[in-house]
DNA sequence: CCGATTGATGTTAGCGCTAACAGAACGGAG
DNA sequence: CTCCGTTCTGTTAGCGCTAACATCAATCGG
């Protein structure tokens, strides 16, 4: 014997197949045809089981059905911090992908992301026999948590780094950054600063990576890129600290908080921006419009990411789990009003 | 016969709960009584029993063990655009506590919210046999969606109105917004203004109301609260209709991303902050501390709501389905640099 | 007019697990 | 040494669905 019988609200047991079946004076693996491939069953007999199935309200069991064909119509996504504007939104469009193609998402979003905590979300979500998992891993040290873990469901990585041994899609932060620099460049400054974000993020790294390559390119000085945590607070701090510095005329700054708490460090020191020093930030949040004043910024192109993730993760489903290949989305430069000419001295 | 058995990564078929007795010498239902209720196991072919399940790398099937059970360990949220502020934070505080409890989360997140796509949602959702229901319906029409959902399945409304047939845990909209405003008077404003959210926002009217509330206490004038979409732009264009004139000294903005829209229009105008206008706003986003200026505003505690919406829905789990019950969340004033003592003139 | 073909439906078995009960093993009291 | 309650473990059945094959009637060419 098993699981106790739910009841509907008023009371009577759930419907289940062989009641629709009995009802529609069929056998249940007749309704089940009519459910799954409508084609192979008589539209007469169709039209009496949909009838049926009306009237009691039956909903078939996803249980019973994922047991008996081994596929669950459920995705995982494992995410670190999902209130961060970059994995909302990446979440965001995953969801919606997923729910356009009848599948649906289960989460688990990480406070910390490390080998640990990504294999254990890895576990949670194949112990609930999800049919494919997303992991948005922005972390290197979540590459070697990736690493560890065994093949067994398709798996695809959003915004990891190289080295991964599953298909990965991602933003090039490489060419955001080196758009932006070039962009300061072409306003006449001598040379750009950059402050990075923690130094075991992926974008984090891509990011400095660009910038110094930009630099270089065009044989400009590189200074060191110190690093925040991505929080305006500390976009603030590396304000006060370079704001005395009449040397320092662009910034770029790794994302759109810090540049928010750069932006007021400066004007607190009386610095103008664009007059004095220009800033460019990156992810083009909401809200970067109408800072002060408004940021030229990297847009990244979240719902494309959730897109081809999708897409992907489709294709192991079904398909050979071949490890490798990357895809990259393009992130687009916006120039807004942080941004001018270089003021000579 | 049924779904074709998945294999490991070397090939070999997955294994099952029998093979894990075969190789520890015991039935079935020894193991299942070892990964279910040890202590009625005795410790000795417990062991043997755990060998072999890490032997054989043993995961038991969850969807085998719902259909036995009954019930599957997962929660849906159905939550609006997981994108902003609110609802994020809502929904990662949600998953930390569910995952504390070992339950998985699953989502639907809704573009739209209306009585269809809710009921949409909760549907996708109990057809993967969720064991409870979020609903996360700050809109006033998804009042009514929930109004024609069956009450098959345990469910707790988070931040939806009154006259709901569910448990409710909310946030005090109204409470937030009557600080915000006494702070306001007590600065020695005559009046303040309100820059009030979508109408149909559940948020939106409580604050509005708590703005009313708190100035006809006062005994002021209550003026018509125009009303923004929550975004910066919107907040923006409000500040360009109102910069110009000088009796409006103090305005309670119904969020921080349109009173950042708003201090920037009012800069652009010439008007100082706190200097010639006081604004508060509501939210307190992380960056809020770092406007132009520091922003004074209210601060929701989520990860609180999410805890009282999980604690309400593990008791209608299991227990009785009873409607009504509603637990209100006390938001917090934050004074930062925005509000200051009313200038003569 | 008959065997072969096609299409619609039914039968059987089993996906992997656990509830409920049955039975074995053990220890202590009489 | 027997009997009886405890533990502990095994057996049986079934959760609700679908794959694979079986069946049956209708259809068709020769």
């Amino acid at each position: 014997m098993a699981a106790e019988s739910p009841e509907t609200a008023d009371g009577r047991r759930l419907a289940v197949m062989e009641d629709v079946a009995a009802m529609a004076g069929v056998s249940a693996m007749t309704v089940s045809r009519v459910l799954n491939s409508p084609e192979k069953v008589r539209p007469q007999t169709r039209a009496r089981v949909m009838a049926a199935v009306r009237a009691l309200d039956y909903r078939p069991n996803s249980a019973a059905r994922v047991l008996a064909t081994g596929r669950s119509g459920v995705l995982g996504v494992v995410s670190f911090d999902t209130t961060l504007y970059g994995p909302a939104s990446t979440l965001f469009s995953i969801e919606q992908v997923a729910r356009e193609h009848d599948y649906t998402v289960s989460i688990v979003s990480l406070s910390s992301l490390n080998r640990r905590s990504i294999g254990e979300g890895v576990e949670r979500l194949r112990a609930q026999s999800v049919d494919g998992i997303m992991v948005v891993a922005p972390h290197e040290s979540a590459a070697d948590g990736l690493k560890e873990l065994p093949a067994t469901t398709p798996l695809v990585a959003v915004g990891a780094g190289a080295d991964v041994p599953f298909p990965v899609v991602a933003v090039d932060h490489r060419a955001g950054a080196e758009r932006a620099v070039r962009h300061l460049l072409s306003l006449g400054h001598e040379t750009v600063m950059h402050l990075a974000g923690p130094a075991d993020w992926v974008d984090a790294s891509g990011r400095v990576d660009g910038w110094r390559a930009a630099l270089e390119a065009a044989g400009r000085e590189v200074p060191p890129p110190p690093a925040g945590d991505w929080s305006a607070r500390s976009g603030y701090e590396y304000g006060r600290r370079i704001a005395a510095d009449p040397e320092v005329t662009a910034v770029f700054v790794a994302n759109d908080a810090m540049a928010l708490g750069l932006l007021r460090a400066l004007r607190e020191a009386g610095r103008d921006v664009p007059g004095d020093v220009s800033v460019v930030g990156f992810d083009d949040v909401p809200e970067a419009a109408y800072f002060p004043p408004p940021l030229t910024t990297v847009r990244q192109n979240f719902a494309e990411v959730g897109r081809r993730a999708f897409d992907l993760l489709l294709d192991r489903i079904g398909g050979p789990l071949e490890s490798g290949s990357r895809r990259v989305v393009e992130p687009e430069l916006v120039v807004r009003e942080s941004t001018g000419v270089r003021r000579r001295t």
